[in-house]
DNA sequence: GCCAACGTTGGC
DNA sequence: GCCAACGTTGGC
């Protein structure tokens, strides 16, 4: 089983929708990188989800993938904003997955704190200037951040 | 809202 | 294939 962190802006999709939802479609990564480790996941994954671009960013919660990589059906749509006309359905470029929600931690673990653990200094978000908006976490990194959510 | 950092696009 | 211009991300 394999570890990752994955971002989402909370007012386009926050740990609330997905608490709601219960199961949600991860769509709308539009960057290589982070479509290739979608293709990575497999069921029964754990994931940290990430409240990006807000007042306290960080880690929220827990999520666990549901199904793996399929093709991503916002890409096809040209009334959706994820539309990608470069796309097609003989050969589609964006992959989501399934995402269950698992639980929200009482406390935002902010990146503030994040940036503030030695044992966290290779993870991509951390580092200036990163944009990754999903990556994959060290079973030895996923240890250290467990340890700080509050549950 | 600002803007640095980054990824993508497209002319050449 | 280079690289300037552009658009986007995301912390602050």
């Amino acid at each position: 089983m394999a570890y990752w962190l994955m971002k989402s802006e909370p007012t386009v999709f926050g740990i609330e929708h997905l608490q709601q939802r219960d199961v949600a479609l991860w769509d709308g990564v539009r960057n290589y990188q982070a479509r290739n480790f979608l293709r990575q996941m497999k069921k029964g994954d754990m994931a940290f989800f990430y409240h990006s671009n807000c007042k306290v960013p960080g880690i929220v919660g827990l999520m666990m993938i549901e199904r793996e990589g399929y093709d991503d059906p916002t890409q096809f749509d040209p009334h959706h904003a994820y539309f990608d006309p470069k796309s097609s359905l003989a050969k589609p470029r964006w992959t989501g997955v399934d995402v269950r929600f698992v639980e929200k931690f009482q406390d935002t673990l902010s990146l503030n704190t994040l940036r503030a653990m030695p044992e966290l200094a290779d993870l991509p978000l951390v580092r200036q200037g990163n944009r990754l908006s999903l990556m994959p976490v060290s079973d030895q990194q996923w240890q250290v951040i467990w340890a700080h959510c509050k549950r």
